[in-house]
DNA sequence: TCGATTTATATGATTTTTCATATTTTCAGC
DNA sequence: GCTGAAAATATGAAAAATCATATAAATCGA
């Protein structure tokens, strides 16, 4: 007797794939990241600013998808550790700006090599059809939520 | 001048289009979820439930995507507040069955209706073709990411 | 059938994350 | 140039999540 039943609902709703998606399809790679040293909401932030150096917090924190006061917390460690420094803005004294130390752009840069590496190796598991749509579909459910509706 | 610039890695790849379009595509209906009492672990173990009473702890927490020893908590708690119940199981004395109360069930209930109305609503709000395809492609996914290759 | 291994759950201690709110600076309208 | 609102960051206290490990029951092999 199998123990998965009718599993009618969880297993094929929308908002359980993603999150399942999301969660196992990470786990590799974090657990990479972890070997290399860092938090996942550390490499996080060390990828936006490779991609866009001297972010400010704010920022940083929503494309990092955590919280602002977290990531405020997050930028500290960092700092002390030597990955980041901040640098006051000079025309708006209110922001913060997150600039990667030499160290940090080493680190940063040799995990985004990883990490195009790694994602090279799961797009190339999958049919070359679902490859081709992925990255498609899930933008174009990323502009969706951006607009205001779509409840 | 446009504060966005150029986003070379982060936003095409392809761990985070996963984990911010879970993210986003969720925060609404956590919203409703924590409006309605519960946190999102809750919710995910009452969806549980509905599809297949008297889950044993460690799929449970298999399923919903968190820790063994977490779910014993949530468990615990959900318990004490009359949502669910704790059976031993009478084949394997190590096992705990978790069941939904009758309280729980009607709150289940009516979540996953909430849940199935909320999915709709996203899918509709996607162009034909990317709906028709998203679930399949996340599930295809999840399909390799269980082959223990992948990496 | 004994002992070693594995599986299922529980729990104390610690770390992470959130929440509410304070502080500082900018901005908008008057 | 004031005044009130908004934006950016910081921080203490609380809640949630993780980690390591304990306990207990089942299973597997010699």
């Amino acid at each position: 007797m199998s123990e998965t039943q009718n599993d009618t609902f969880v297993t094929g709703y929308l908002l359980y794939l993603l999150a399942a998606s999301s969660e196992q399809a990470s786990a590799q790679f974090h657990d990479h990241v972890r070997a290399r040293g860092l938090r996942v909401p550390e490499w996080r932030v060390l990828a936006c600013l490779v991609d866009n150096d001297g972010m400010m917090i704010t920022r940083l924190a929503r494309l990092s998808l955590m919280e602002q006061s977290r990531m405020t917390r997050i930028v500290d460690q960092m700092d002390a550790r030597g990955l980041v420094s901040r640098v006051a803005d000079s025309n708006d004294k209110r922001r913060v700006r997150v600039r990667l130390t030499a160290e940090g752009r080493d680190l940063a840069e040799a995990l985004v090599k990883d990490a195009r590496r790694h994602e090279t190796r799961l797009l190339s598991a999958l049919a070359d059809t679902d490859a081709a749509r992925i990255k498609g579909v899930l933008r174009t459910l990323l502009d969706v939520l951006d607009r205001p509706d779509a409840t």
